[in-house]
DNA sequence: GTCTATAATTAGATAGAC
DNA sequence: GTCTATCTAATTATAGAC
């Protein structure tokens, strides 16, 4: 089971997406360098292109699994019995893969405008088909008249704002544990959008 | 009244801003060269260190400008005579300010990472002082039981983080009034906040 | 105050040895 | 598959002429 010197490729091509991410999130894709990745990876910058042809599919490859994850997650979810508990459903969901994923999410709001114009219509038609779940529970409960929504685009993009939010500032080191946060976010999504 | 040859002064300093602004919100602070800003202003790159000491320098004090003039705004403010019309105010100042500045707003949300350490400190308590007027109104209205909010913190975040997400898709051009879109938001968030 | 020219460094990406 | 070496181009910032 002679391995070849210095070579690791089962492992390098995880690292360096691994890498690129943890980097990108931090100080943002054209501020990294890919030899600043290499390092990190524990490779030669020019390794990398035995796994990427450039830096630019590097970033596409992390905001495209980033959000293949989101709606593969989401459909896993088991279907509600009424608007309402979709809505609380989609609300914990949504907070709890975010705060699991805090580089992936900050990468995919922040470097949207450093992908090429292809690659940015292909990302920004999976993040509307994913807005487009939370649109549909609202527009159910409107047809059950539980919810009081004046416009549902409006709605669904200040509700999904509300709760990315939750990234920008929760530390799992802090003093609310995740549940307490999502109870939080549950109590103002669910009265902002309740029929009175 | 002759003028040097290709001096410019009055007007250089406010259009290298101006075109630093620009170029930033649309391609990034990392992502844009001092010649990049030299050519839209309309001078060679080695004149925009008349004016500025560096790079960093002008990203700080477009953003040190923006957070100057969103607290001077909100200063500008007539108290309001109860919680409510307070954060009614509140809201509607922070949509309709933020939608006369998307640039400002975009690289004040998205370039905090590229500052020096010493320069984020600064912003950072520009923010958070702006975020405590709201703040300071949520606490208000929970004295006069107008509001049920369980965490005043969360609650002062998820609100700022639902207003300020209008940016991303309001477009002057679009279907919705700035006072519609105003009204939308302001049933959210009284919605969300008010004892029920 | 702006220009041209340039220093010093770094970038993304490739070629060929091993 | 990774390395070293390198190409070409671009970067921030400065120096000195005008």
């Amino acid at each position: 089971m002679a391995r070849t010197q210095g070579s690791h490729s089962a492992s390098t091509g995880p690292k360096i997406r691994a890498s690129a991410q943890r980097l990108f999130a931090q100080h943002g894709y054209a501020a990294v360098s890919m030899r600043q990745i290499a390092a990190v990876v524990g490779v030669q910058a020019g390794a990398l292109y035995n796994y990427i042809p450039d830096k630019q599919a590097l970033l596409f490859e992390l905001m495209k699994q980033h959000m293949d994850d989101l709606l593969a997650a989401r459909r896993a979810q088991k279907p509600a019995q009424s608007a309402l508990a979709a809505l609380e459903a989609f609300t914990r969901f949504h907070i709890g893969f975010h705060l699991d994923r805090p580089d992936a999410v900050f990468i995919a709001y922040m470097e949207l405008r450093n992908l090429s114009d292809d690659n940015f219509v292909e990302i920004e038609t999976l993040r509307t088909r994913y807005e487009g779940e939370l649109t549909q529970i609202l527009h159910d409960g409107l047809a059950e008249r539980v919810f009081d929504v004046t416009d549902l685009k409006v709605a669904t993009r200040a509700i999904i704002a509300m709760l990315t939010g939750v990234t920008t500032w929760y530390r799992n080191s802090g003093a609310l544990s995740r549940s307490e946060v999502e109870d939080i976010y549950w109590l103002m999504v669910r009265n902002a959008v309740r029929l009175t």
